[in-house]
DNA sequence: ATTCCGATTTAGCCGAACCTAAAGATGGGC
DNA sequence: GCCCATCTTTAGGTTCGGCTAAATCGGAAT
């Protein structure tokens, strides 16, 4: 007893607890309820098991957090999740906008020696197909350090670490302007009043909106060879 | 509705009573029970549900048939579930003794695109890595044609078609032996009193217990190039 | 300080799929 | 033709994870 209780809803429930918890919002009942697309009080008695289980602490009207045993579940869904979008995207060919659905659905149910043996066809890969970081067997994560587009400064070369939306639409868009992690872009500046963003891809420049723009992190880059004054 | 009752449950049910149909024997209460590791009063209850659904035929006390519709959806699943053994064998490497308990955690959480990427990746493949045949997508069954090895003539070359055997360690076995789909072989006879079954393989002779042998089928083959008289 | 609104929890319920214990059907042996 | 062992179903109950309706909390605004 300890392992009998990971059933698929628990393991749902700290995924997206943590996930909240490490975008910095706080991983209220309200949210977690819109993120599991589950009725408040459903959340509510989760969350009583949860606590009871030890793996969250819950302080009644007040939200959770992760204990130590519910954050290791949760990065180990995770982890296959992300393993699994970049299997998915590299070893059959599926779209980045395709891979989060298809994850999601078989994150819960592979084994020890499937995730095994994907990581090691993959080389170890330590980023999925939109930049998110894949947490190590022993539950480490390589740290982000990107800042959001809309945050370089004008004119500057920057490289895409992480794109965060979620929405497939929105995804296939992106993609399609060559906006996805590793792509070389310059951001150009933003139009005033929440205007769009213009950046430079290649040679092309494009106009994104502000919303989305927001959700590009990019890290910057030392100098484009030879590129300094 | 119509598609929201398809739950694992249901789809396990329906896969068990198509695999019994089809080897011959009864879909009988206590044989489901056995087979799906349940009670039997929970096939009771469930032959009673799928039969409101009219995926089967219950006759109380008499056993189950599957519908055509209860039909499709079990040959959807063992589609999915050859699939998988073959892509797991194929693109990540598995022994053939693990395929079976993977592709059946698996095979009811994945997309029909899925299905389709790996069958386009596999060359739709008609055999799983015990020979069992993969349904077509419409449903359509190559046909199996072979007898059992201990049923061929002393001194016949053969070649294995499937193997029938489940449980690991035998399969593990046979393969160690170079016993398994596709391999050429030489029925040399059996030892009286249901004794070892004497097989050649490549130049190695090899004795196998009657009923190990008993799950290996073949299909005759018409000449090994020029051997014949 | 009081009110009020939104967020949260409690209370009570449902369906799915399992279980055990007990009752009922079937069919083989005599 | 009857009896009995075996198989199957009925009866009643559990757990899990969801739901709605109603009560309650807490913080923001007056």
């Amino acid at each position: 007893m300890g392992e009998a209780l990971r059933t698929e809803a628990v393991e749902d429930y700290l995924k997206a607890i943590y996930l909240l918890e490490s975008a910095g919002r706080a991983a209220s009942t309200a949210a977690l309820a819109a993120h599991l697309e589950v009725s408040a009080p459903s959340v509510t008695g989760m969350l009583k098991k949860l606590a009871s289980l030890k793996l969250v602490r819950h302080v009644p009207y007040r939200g959770v957090s992760l204990t130590m045993a519910g954050r290791k579940i949760a990065l180990e869904v995770i982890r296959h999740h992300r393993l699994l979008e970049r299997y998915l995207a590299e070893a059959l060919g599926y779209p980045w906008e395709k891979v989060h659905a298809e994850a999601e659905r078989l994150e819960h149910h592979i084994s020890e020696e499937f995730e095994d043996r994907i990581a090691a066809w993959l080389g170890h890969p330590v980023t999925d197909p939109h930049g998110d970081p894949i947490p190590d067997k022993d539950g480490t994560l390589p740290r982000q350090t990107g800042l959001r587009l809309t945050e370089a400064g004008a004119g500057e070369a920057v490289v895409i670490e992480r794109v965060a939306a979620q929405d497939a639409g929105q995804l296939n868009y992106l993609g399609s302007l060559g906006l996805r992690p590793e792509a070389a872009v310059t951001f150009l500046g933003q139009a005033p009043y929440d205007g769009p963003v213009h950046v430079r891809v290649g040679t092309t420049e494009h106009h994104v909106g502000v919303n989305l723009a927001r959700q590009i992190f990019v890290r910057r880059v030392a100098s484009p060879k030879g590129a300094a004054a």
